[in-house]
DNA sequence: CTGAAAGCGCTTACAG
DNA sequence: CTGAAAGCGCTTACAG
């Protein structure tokens, strides 16, 4: 193996004191512009690259950011958030000499003991906290590890946690309204998993916009944000014995997929007979027929942000305790699977 | 901050060196049974965990794998690829104390430059290639950066670089025969870029079942492996002057599900009067309408095997240089969207 | 079996 | 402005 150029060899090749070196190369004050031109040429000369492990353990710092992903493989197949999401965070970091380490959970017992190793191996500077619950115990967790993070969409954001937060709300309720506007009464919603912050937010924003319709939200069905979901909703809203929704909003657009599909196979059509929207605005929502009416999300913009955001916390923690960073929210896109009311 | 305890700590309370402490605490040998267990007594006491910056300077290894994913983000996002890939490596490396670094590139220029930076900060151990090119100059890289690599389905794979290889010919010439045993002649291929060897195997696989049943591969479009790809694919198939085909074989499921929908849209219904077929078998392809019939590819296990050898790689570069996995070859997944020939 | 010492490649006070 | 020294938290020969 060919020696690796380090610190030394770049300070003899200048012929000053490696603290120099460092200092110059660094751009720290405390070098004549002289020597650093100097030491500069040597370290180009010689393609020196600062390794990053001896950098990490003077400078205390390991130059990644952690994101634990909670899902089944299975899940993370078949959905493109995540691959937005980690692209709008990598984008952000990399310019910034950060790299980031992603881990797989398939629970959340696993989730707290993927960042509880994180942070104990001192792998990261910080993490990224995707997909908060209600009551998410990741956050106390972060404090008591002293482990500089950033929520996305928290609850109410705590005191102490930086977070960056793009309001679901507006675009669903824009969605209801439209509903509304076009004669539905019965607007069904499918909501995904009971604790997730995300769900809530979007459940609360269909039952606050029927009400001020002065409709009643009695259509609820728990989904899981999943296509097989979506599919059970259809059979449960469309197969029972209860009133059936001329609507149906689900709460992303994978479930909404599935209804579409489970609800034409039960000799449907769609809109025609039920209007049905999703959310987050994948580009397999444009794919299927009719093509979806959905909430246009942007998760690479919130990766970046997330991102941005923590690598300032991580430079100065106390400057950005509990710093919110707002996202515009989610339009519209209405496609083809939203239609007039059927006549009774 | 509270003080982070050290191997010293652990040392000091267990009343040896800390050289025994790090003998024991690593199994290895050179302590007795009696000191081991008073000092893992005393890690476990004290909370212990080791720090990777520590041992990472010390080791010379980082304990990290490098992957750079060279895609624009906006197919990434819809791509289910991927995030399969990546859930196989993650699964195996966690496992023995890796981590996954994770890079973006938008370009076989920038990919080239990431894996340069990840090799000269020694960020990474190894590095997977995968999608690999036709003479891929990454290949050369990492041998002349000496950087242990695995190989995602190479070319020929080079006597010195470890690989793992799913064949996908196999898969697509047993969907290209049942095609034929269908009553097919004129069976289209939309192909990948033709840098990628996984698009010639592809359509070498193509050509060469057609071939072997009597037929001329003669209609050959040249796609991108994106659904737009495959919408451009239909005009050219269907709206041009030239005999049309009554089937399409396509390079992946990305492709194949642009060209049913813009088929459907020229007023052409599947498999009726065209029967289509992808590759990569993603769960998309079965939410579509008509489903897709596909190849299954084992993206996860695919990721788990390279991350596998990678590690063996690492920690014994002579014994695995140049070893190849075999993975056995996708198998056609026969859903709706292929039938029989229409009546001429 | 056990321990003192050197060293991995940097950064960071600190003295000149 | 410049340089010698200590230290980050480990591992690894090496001597006892």
């Amino acid at each position: 193996m060919a020696h690796r150029v380090t610190i030394v060899d770049v300070a003899e090749r200048a012929g000053v004191a490696i603290s120099s070196a460092s200092a110059a190369l660094n751009g720290r004050p405390g070098v004549s512009d002289d020597t650093r031109e100097r030491i500069k040429e040597a370290a180009e000369e010689l393609g020196y690259v600062p390794s990053l492990r001896g950098r990490s353990l003077s400078a205390k710092k390991a130059f990644t950011i952690g994101l634990v992903v909670c899902r089944s493989p299975e899940v993370l197949e078949e959905d493109p958030f995540f691959g937005a999401f980690i692209g709008g965070v990598e984008q952000v970091i990399s310019k910034r000499g950060y790299a980031l380490v992603l881990q797989m959970a398939a629970d959340a017992d696993e989730e707290e003991s993927r960042y509880r190793d994180l942070a104990a191996g001192r792998r990261v500077d910080g993490v990224i906290l995707n997909e908060l619950r209600v009551n998410d115990s990741r956050i106390a967790l972060v404090r008591e590890l002293e482990l500089p993070a950033v929520g996305v969409n928290p609850a109410e954001p705590p005191a102490d946690l930086a977070s960056v937060h793009q309001p679901s709300a507006p675009g669903v309720k824009d969605l209801v309204d439209r509903l509304v506007g076009l004669g539905h009464t019965r607007i069904a919603h499918v909501s995904g998993p009971p604790d997730f912050v995300h769900s809530l937010e979007r459940e609360g924003a269909w039952r606050d916009a029927l009400l001020s319709a002065g409709l009643e939200p009695r259509l609820l069905i728990d989904g899981d944000f999943t296509y097989q979901g979506g599919q059970k909703a259809a059979d449960l809203l469309l197969e029972g014995t209860q009133e059936k929704p001329t609507a149906v909003v689900c709460a992303n657009d994978l479930a909404a997929a599935g209804f579409i599909i489970r609800a034409q196979e039960l000799g449907y059509s769609i809109p025609e007979q039920i209007s049905v929207s999703g959310y987050d605005g994948i580009a397999w929502g444009g794919y299927i027929r009719p093509t979806l009416t959905t909430v246009q999300a942007a998760p690479r913009e919130l990766g970046a942000a997330a991102a941005d955001l923590l690598l300032d916390v991580i430079s100065d923690p106390e400057r950005n305790k509990g710093r919110v960073v707002e996202m515009p929210p989610g339009e519209a896109l209405v496609r083809d699977s939203i239609g007039r009311v059927p006549p009774a």
